[in-house]
DNA sequence: AATGAATGAGGATTCATTCAT
DNA sequence: CATGAATGAATCCTCATTCAT
């Protein structure tokens, strides 16, 4: 949220900066999802971006640069739009709806998710961290939705189980873009929210025939 | 297990080509691990596998050829080692004892499962369908294991939901291997199977207090 | 003249692009000459051509388009020179001097023919036909040459003997360059132009001895 | 025809040698021509032999050494064929007779006369003046044809003209190897042979019309 | 601020040749 | 004599980065 690693650029007019990266930007999530990190050249980028070569050096320093820019840039809007959520009463039911959006947040920025998340591992040590960071602050807003409804008397949980929760929410959130090209012949994105809410709730005990099974737990 | 992509190798002695191939194979997951794919140099490869890269080159055709043996073997050790659950009776009991034994499978596994992980993505479109549907087999034999609860009459689970079933399991199996930096820093194996067992099968409605939470589902 | 194949360059300026590939041809044609194109490397021609091998290859390609740029280049620079022969008046007269003409441009830039002559062979089957039109051009010059000289009623010849004569002056002109490790021991080229066109004209039989031979034919 | 160059070979056994070397001299040729010589590996030319690369380097020492052998074996094929011809008795006619059957001994070794007329530059400084001298001697052989009508009293002609016309005749049998490509579309064998004599013999003069021509020469 | 030509280190791949079996 | 696995120098080409204009 706050501390941002700084990537340098030589250009001082701060207004222009954000509007070239975010010209940058743009361009490069579309060519790394098609191709990758590694397979993208700078001067692709400054093409898609729609300038030279030169002036994409003027805004940073490295190519690496660039991916931390799209990875940190992808977590903020991923951030913003789940902000919200945390703005939950603290019941069940606004549990389910604050998964619910956030499966539909990862619906509509499933590009973006896939490129972040298939990339970031090629970050250098040195920003890293950042972006691993930011990660920790998204399940975090999940542990607090979890929490509050502990603190509203709904659930009883130990602290390691609300952090795992969050993660297993947290990566099912994720599943559905990184592993569309299998889930997607199955499920619409509805049916995924309901049947994953549902194990999320139920479990498999759920599933258990009503009539004799009712005891053996 | 039978429809394999040959890689073509200019030596005919088969027997030495599997030797060669493992040699080279141990080194790169080694590399990959470190490193990633991209960043590793076919040189480095040889010397890691302990010859020239003339050598290298007389068993393989091309750099990606490795990356496809790498995640071709790694695939085939899990499936190996998975092989057994699908030996189970089809009881609930069973059916946890397969998920542990996986999570234990990906644990010992997990630098390798880290890299195909992370760099099948970087396999060329031709190479990329064998990978999947080594995915999807395994994903399978968790359907395998689920459904003989149901005809068992253990469960009672429609098709959809069983497919989705089996890839949470999947999912949360390559979660400890992939998200380990984070997890294992709050929790042992041990903890982890146990916890992620009991959100499976008795989900977040597991943890409703006692007293007053019955009624309300 | 028209229908040039295109030789892809990344650098815009059109006019340096003609600058630097000249450059670039002249160095190549110097290596080619001694060593041959295949034991020719790209960085001997760039370091010949006076800048780097990344430059090299901002106006070119592949090594195959340096080796299509030099022949492309050479028979521009022959058939610019030869051009002026057409424009002659259809006497036996003038097609001797045409004739005597070429052979003085193709020991003029005879290294530059004996590089195409010997090198042309290694382009690709991609680019080998602009070059083997060039030389039908070429051969078409004489043709007209010959042609002109039955309009004017010189000459009887059918189009088969206009086609082959035009061929056999367009070889024996080559042949001054790459047979001169032969010829250039035993003639000087004024000496070769006199008893070439000598022998083109008049043939053995103006050797036969003039008193008693007028009849044996 | 007596001078060879030595090629050494670790296998003593001299028919054997031989034999070994015509496999490999035979698909060698077969390769040159396809491909030509710096395109074609040693691997390639082992195999189209019969045998393996460890056997081809047993009769030979560098890959040079195949292209020597090969130039080598067609200037004898072609010599040996060319033997007959210098038994002619002297006359024009009989000169005649030679070239004709030069251009058909051409015309049948076609695949070998454009290896080795494509091919031979690439021999290195130390085998090449072996392949020159083999082809002065076929030109020597037109010589002594030409020489003999002389010493009968059918020419007169000085010996550089003898040796230019012998040179002539030689580059026009290459020439429907090496230029087939533009002449077989327009000749047959037997028109080709037809017209190149009556031009080497009669000349353009032989082309003037009768009526009025005769005068001016 | 913007441009794009120049750079050269670095990387994948080939292939002639050797040598132990 | 025959084999073919091993070698590594050599080579083509790419691309991140710089810098003069």
């Amino acid at each position: 949220m706050n501390s941002k690693r700084k990537v340098h650029a030589t250009v001082k007019d701060q207004q222009l900066v954000q509007k070239r990266r975010d010209e940058m930007i743009r361009g490069a999530v579309h060519l790394f999802k098609q191709k990758g990190f590694h397979r993208t050249t700078t001067r692709e980028i400054a093409k898609a971006a729609g300038f030279s070569i030169g002036t994409l050096y003027e805004y940073i320093r490295t190519k690496e640069d660039i991916l931390y820019l799209v990875c940190d840039s992808i977590y903020d809007q991923v951030s913003d739009r789940l902000q919200q959520i945390t703005l939950s009463e603290g019941t069940l039911e606004s549990l389910k709806l604050g998964i619910a959006y956030y499966f539909n947040v990862m619906d509509e920025l499933q590009d973006e998710v896939l490129v972040m998340y298939q990339e970031a591992k090629s970050l250098s040590k040195d920003a890293l961290p950042y972006v691993l960071r930011k990660e920790m602050d998204m399940v975090g807003m999940f542990e607090i939705l979890i929490r509050r409804c502990i603190e509203n008397g709904e659930l009883e949980m130990r602290d390691k189980e609300v952090r795992l929760l969050a993660h297993n929410i947290f990566v099912e959130g994720q599943m559905w873009g990184f592993r569309r090209w299998s889930l997607k012949k199955a499920f619409s994105l509805e049916e995924y929210i309901e049947m994953q809410t549902n194990f999320l709730f139920s479990g498999i005990n759920g599933f258990k025939p009503k009539n004799k099974g009712d005891t053996n737990e």
